[in-house]
DNA sequence: AATAATAATGTGCTCGTGCACAATATAAAT
DNA sequence: ATTTATATTGTGCACGAGCACATTATTATT
């Protein structure tokens, strides 16, 4: 169509008006005669006018502040890699007169979650970035955002039915199908398999549940009928993760081993005191601990769920929207990269 | 430090000098008292200002225009995901007055790509975005950009000691070895496996000797001596693919292939029209044939080389240094992303 | 027909930068 | 001391959008 970019003055030319009646017509703010508008709509028909946000922008000259929720990485420095993505991210929109507040808060106590959410709201941010562990809490919260009309953007965990901008995370059911395909290859025959969940009770936690149906399904759709266990263990009861491992080998070694979490290192670290090295080990998430464990092998494949990136684009959408006023795909799900030794760097 | 985005006119008031005399002083146009200068330098250090790009741009306000340059679509489908990436950044740069033109070319033919680059210097672009396949053609096209002052982002393929903003692509050698890694897992042991190039002559084509050099490097600080064989193709005599694959079969089947182009979709039909899907297979791109061989087993593994956001980032880096003068990182590795069937989806 | 009420239209200013040019201060030359 | 040359400084305008407000045209009311 058209290459040229015209501008609000251009079309009154055209439509013989002036900029006042042609930015009422664009923006439908009304007083406007029938022949006039008749005359501008023509022309818009044939232009495919589009707004030059950079003036936009600089008129509205704005500044925003983003508030950025998420995790304590003090506690589980999976958040580090967030925390990055926020940085960098936080980094360029400040030249457009964006700046970003993180508040970090403690998955174990959902009150000062809540307390910390309340008084975030009274600074009346003008958009939100949310990491909502807590489902019932998030929920309240994100109501009360609604209302105070915040937009807000979700990342990592999925909560249903927010009317949030948009979400951005990962497809959990098929990472789960992806770890079984992997694992899959490279697992020994004919020998029961073992999914171990961290900490949250699977039967609650969501994320968890989602991710096992999605390793089981795969073994079934294959039809080859692998035995799957599921185990529960806990990092905050340390004494106790070596006997329950115990009891997983305590007829023969298994096939091969699914963690749900980025408490793979945690298993990786049993396997290498018992030097038994040769269980195929598959977890999550780009954390040192896991790293080191991938690099000497005890950890096979990990699956990044690139939290840095999850969190950059965010902050990103959410700074173009509040400074372009963009819009934001509802759900954006970003790849389930399959991480070896060899590639790891690249997504360093 | 300060959170305030400082403006000319309060970096004026505070100096007690006018808007012009700080304005020379940013942009260093001299005539400046030296009283002046140490006013306003002094406020300078302090306060950390930098420019409202918005305003900046509104004030430039102009059109640029970027010529893509890339092989055709036509024959080689696989650059059709580049054109994805490009008309997808085109979509978004048009809103900052970028306008993205793209020109295609035959990769058999030298002297059209000449012709084509220098009819197309002619037209003044303010930035080009290269896919360098012809590596002298390119080299020469690259000399006059320089000089004409014209700045260029290359993507796909490396050239040295170019003075390019940037280089967007991958780095092969560690592809190679991701491939072998990979193949390792799963190829059957104790048998030799091989290395497939297609068309092009590794010994000149810098990128599959980098791909080779990666693989084989893999095998030998693993230590177990693994027999690699080379062997190269041609698509464009089919008849003898056939013959030549027979002839790698010919005492007994390979315990893996790993193809080092796009192409491993040949060997792959050669795989199933003889039932030998058994034999692991690894190869490059994500394109309409190898995702078929790859949901139906004969592929194993296909490393993504991301041709769409390279040539997106391509057109973003170069339009931001155009519309806002931004620094662009010089080299920007990829990861080498590792497909299987069931995290495909997610790469399309 | 004159005035009041309302509808419609046009103009001026702002946002921050960057440049041109006008205005003023200082130094040099007569 | 006055004029001329040069160094320094300040001001005005444009970029395009968006809104407030002044101005003008149209319709209603007496």
């Amino acid at each position: 169509m058209e290459k040229k970019n015209y501008t609000i003055k251009e079309i009154a030319r055209l439509a013989e008006v002036s900029r006042g009646t042609v930015d009422r017509i664009l923006h439908q703010r009304g007083n406007v005669s029938k022949k006039a508008r008749q005359k501008v709509e023509g022309i818009l028909k044939k232009i495919d006018y589009s707004p030059n946000l950079i003036a936009r922008s600089l008129k509205a000259n704005k500044r925003s502040t983003i508030v950025a929720i998420l995790p304590s990485n003090e506690k589980d420095n999976y958040w580090n890699q967030s925390l990055n993505g926020i940085l960098e991210a936080a980094n360029k929109a400040k030249e457009f007169n964006v700046t970003i507040e993180i508040k970090k808060y403690d998955v174990t106590n959902a009150r000062l979650f809540n307390r910390l959410v309340s008084e975030l709201l009274l600074t009346r941010p003008d958009g939100i970035l949310l990491a909502p562990l807590f489902y019932q809490e998030s929920l309240d919260f994100l109501v009360k955002c609604i209302k105070a009309n915040i937009p807000y953007v979700l990342f990592n965990t999925h909560i249903e039915d927010s009317q949030s901008l948009s979400f951005i995370g990962q497809d959990l059911f098929a990472s789960g199908r992806v770890s079984a395909d992997l694992l899959d290859r490279i697992k020994t025959p004919d020998k029961p398999v073992f999914i171990i969940h961290f900490d949250e009770d699977p039967a609650i936690a969501n994320h968890l549940k989602e991710k096992e149906a999605g390793f089981r399904r795969y073994f079934e759709e294959k039809g080859n009928h692998v035995a799957i266990q599921t185990v529960r263990l806990s990092t905050r009861q340390e004494h106790q993760i070596d006997k329950k491992m115990d009891e997983i080998f305590v007829n023969e070694a298994p096939g091969g081993i699914y963690v749900s979490t980025s408490k793979a290192h945690v298993v990786a670290g049993y396997l290498k005191r018992n030097a038994l090295q040769h269980v195929p080990l598959i977890g999550y998430d780009l954390i040192d601990q896991n790293i080191d464990f991938l690099k000497s092998g005890e950890i096979n494949f990990l699956i990044n769920q690139n939290p840095e990136r999850q969190a950059y684009l965010g902050i990103s959408y959410l700074s173009d929207h509040l400074v372009f006023g963009k819009k934001i795909e509802p759900t954006n799900l970003l790849p389930l990269d399959i991480i070896t030794e060899e590639n790891l760097a690249f997504y360093l």
